[in-house]
DNA sequence: CCGGTCACTGACAACGATTACCTGATGGAC
DNA sequence: GTCCATCAGGTAATCGTTGTCAGTGACCGG
């Protein structure tokens, strides 16, 4: 069953040199003659000789590895940006970690800890809620991803998150809106901060009554997103527009829209999700594509590997409204 | 900026002891008087010391680090099932290395190689097309998700693919249906073959004829499988009823159907999608959860780890047909 | 013919932690 | 009072690889 591992001193052995020069060849250090080289590439390929990346990793002091910190895996948004930093890390021969803090800040700085311990290459975080001036102690690369991180004056690959729900307002009062719901993630969570700083800046420049009935600011999955629309339509005087700021809430309020029959609801939500535009009618989003963030940072990262020095500059995705049907709903005429 | 990294060695020097005695306070080690133990604490605390990970394993010869291989890690399937072994690798202090095979054979073996380089403790693999029979030689555990792999004689944590797609058309059959259509993936993967085998045994034992228009058997994502709706829905005798046998293609043939209006072809799909039970008519599935996959899948490897031998058996997780109302939408008379 | 490059190679130490083995001290049994 | 078991802790080897540096010939220009 088992074998005993294959080391460079075997093969070293093998091809009648020292390990140094095995070694050489493996590295692919030109020095090496050609007939030496031929015989340690035959006893490579006759033992089924492989690197002990391990202590490879030892000896040089960082592991060919980036480690990913996102609140959660599951979550289709972060999912495409692991694959997205995964398949640009593959070709590279880096290998990824990755793990969540569960949405638990308690949890996150002990995640990040681990893999600094690890002797990772570099960080791709999305910052949580934790304050993360201790990285300030620490030389190994960080990106930020999707959050400007508290407490330290790194910059961040983001999207412009206030302007875009302060677009999405405006796009939801030209169709004639005023009574506008919003519904967001918990307030911890910096970019749903802005996203509800955003709706009440054009809320207020819109001159509409901002009414605190209207606003859901603890919705962290669809189920609770469901409720809190479940409840507005239950207002006396219940909205006519919805904003989500997240794509994760919006499942769960197209749930209730779409169970009550309430379909002549406006809606709009901020990250597209995958049946989007087959539902009828279709959503209409801010298209907050999780690829574009992940390329962006891990090129980010890929520099600061590479010596370039971190940025305390946000780099700025553009987005896009979507315009599907669901946020071009008319408002009925109901109240005001 | 960067500080120079703490070594147990400083933390010796601090506490006045040795190394080795440092390391028996970090690891719990019993036989140390107890103010010794308190000064090496303190020693820790104050110099904000971390093991060296990369150390460690290589003294101990494996990292505590579990990997695993997935087709695409952006699929919502398996990012829940990363998911769900990321949080039962945690409270062990294990971390989880993540690699995609990209659905390319030929990348497989090399991705697993390079893991097995790093030394991992384990591997939760979902096999693709390779040739698995090379981990013979390995001693590292390995236990298989999703699928049972080719050339090895090691048990997988599966569902029972054959079964549950014969029951699915027995399922649309007992409303009337002939002409039903079948979506897989490539038949490269085992999970599409053995779900077309379950949909053929069916189709024989009911005695309908078996046409190959009605099957697309390379639909690896949701735009080829809209496109082979499309298709389908084209041909001079449309069927009356689809299976798709994989939550991905699924997308695909919802995006068709609700685009042509014809949500009266009855529908059922091999996995659960998010919008599922929001459409109309609301979706007919197979619940096949990733999550109880994968945790049954990491049970079994942390019983590796502990020392219990590999069974050949499969372990097999039972799965329910949810029915919606797509699936149960009768067969108007159209053609036979 | 000599000193100096150049191409190639190897001995050795080091990366930072763990561990086999050993030492010295203590204390109880006799 | 002697002896051995036990405890606390130290020394040095070790994990597998790579960086440093030194060394060997060969070859070349002067």
């Amino acid at each position: 069953m088992s074998t005993s591992p294959i080391r460079l001193r075997d093969v070293a052995l093998a091809a009648g040199t020292s390990t140094k020069t095995a070694s050489r060849v493996i590295n692919g250090d030109a020095r090496v003659a050609v007939d030496t080289r031929k015989r340690v590439q035959e006893a490579v390929d006759s033992l089924g000789y492989q690197v002990d990346l391990m202590a490879r990793s030892l000896r040089k002091g960082v592991d060919d590895t980036v480690g990913i910190v996102v609140p959660t895996i599951g979550d289709p948004f972060f999912a495409k940006a692991i694959e997205e930093i995964e398949q640009m890390a593959l070709p590279r021969g880096i290998n990824i970690l990755v793990a969540s803090n569960s949405r638990e800040p308690h949890l996150e700085r002990k995640v990040v800890d681990g893999l600094l311990a690890r002797r990772v290459a570099g960080l791709i975080v999305t910052p949580f809620s934790t304050d993360y001036s201790f990285l300030e102690r620490v030389s190994t690369p960080v990106v930020f991803l999707d959050r400007h991180p508290e407490g330290i004056n790194v910059g961040a690959v983001i999207v412009d998150d206030e302007g875009s729900a302060h677009r999405i307002v405006m796009h939801l009062a030209s169709f004639g809106h005023r009574r506008i719901a919003l519904l967001t993630d918990g307030l911890t969570v910096k970019t749903s901060r802005l996203r509800r700083e955003g709706y009440l800046r054009a809320m207020g420049e819109l001159g509409f009554p901002v009414e605190v009935e209207l606003q859901a600011t603890g919705c962290v999955d669809a189920a609770q997103a469901e409720a809190c629309t479940n409840h507005m339509l239950d207002l006396p005087v219940p909205p006519t527009a919805i904003f989500s700021a997240r794509s994760e809430t919006s499942l769960g309020v197209v749930r209730a829209l779409h169970l009550r029959g309430r379909t002549d609801i406006a809606f709009v939500s901020f990250g597209d999700f995958a049946t989007a535009d087959v539902l009828n009618p279709a959503v209409t989003v801010i298209d907050h594509d999780p690829r574009v963030l992940a390329r962006k940072a891990m090129e980010m990262l890929s520099e600061r590997l590479d010596g370039t020095p971190a940025s305390a500059d946000d780099f700025v995705i553009p987005v896009e409204l979507i315009a599907r049907g669901s946020g071009e709903l008319p408002a009925l005429r109901a109240a005001s």
